[in-house]
DNA sequence: CTGAATCGTTTCGGCTGCGTATCATTTAAG
DNA sequence: CTTAAATGATACGCAGCCGAAACGATTCAG
């Protein structure tokens, strides 16, 4: 069965959920690192940087620029894949599964507290 | 009556949105451009520089660039207060309705394709 | 009328991200 | 072995956005 979502919902929802993560005090991920970060988060492993890209329409740096910023906030972490070592696999971290729950928390709050329209 | 919605529906949705928005040709909004936009449009006016950098707790400066920038994509665009010619009201464009409309209809429809979980 | 307050903009130096091209390392092919 | 292909990282110049401070225009207070 499928979620059942008006338009309006829709949009307000959206608009809440980014307002809430602009107005805290964390720095902003831009539309690209949360897409990465919720890409490894929540699609099968292995990811490796070409894959990302190629799953994102991204050119390769982009991918390994997020790497290291969002490695310096511990969002995730990189490792040298050992079968092939040119490949680089992405993984996922204590802070980040937090960060994404607490994410999720938030959008479920503010799907709850709106009417239905 | 509120709109029911679980953890990981919420998390899915959120990233189909995103990754959606990344994946397309448009130049991506930041976040904050995304804030802004969406709560000119879905907020009751009057909107004034002031209450948007209020509203998202962030300096005056970024708002007016957002305005700058997002004006060149005619997302929105400015007017003088006549009542008051220190402030300036930002309004709605068709450009802007459009734009608005096709992030609904995207999010509503990946809403759909999802099982719920 | 004059000085303070308000509002949006601009300036400044700095930081981050971008796309293209190139690089080093590793693997695969001949 | 030698060469080609694949992978991720780096160099480069460039765009855009950032926060803090200063600015001009307008309105308000007394």
């Amino acid at each position: 069965m499928a979620l059942e979502l008006n338009t309006a919902q829709a949009l307000t929802l959206w608009q809440k959920a980014n307002l809430h993560l602009v107005r805290d005090d964390d720095p902003d991920l831009s539309m690209r690192q949360m897409s990465i970060l919720l890409t490894v988060y929540l699609e099968a492993p292995p990811h490796t940087v070409r894959g990302l890209a190629a799953r994102l329409n991204v050119a390769k740096p982009v991918i390994t620029r997020a790497l290291d910023s969002m490695g310096r906030y511990n969002l995730l972490s990189r490792r040298r894949d050992e079968k092939d070592k040119r490949n680089v696999l992405i993984q996922r971290t204590v802070e980040g599964a937090l960060f994404i729950e607490r994410l999720a928390d938030t959008i479920v709050e503010l799907a709850r507290k709106q009417e239905h329209i």
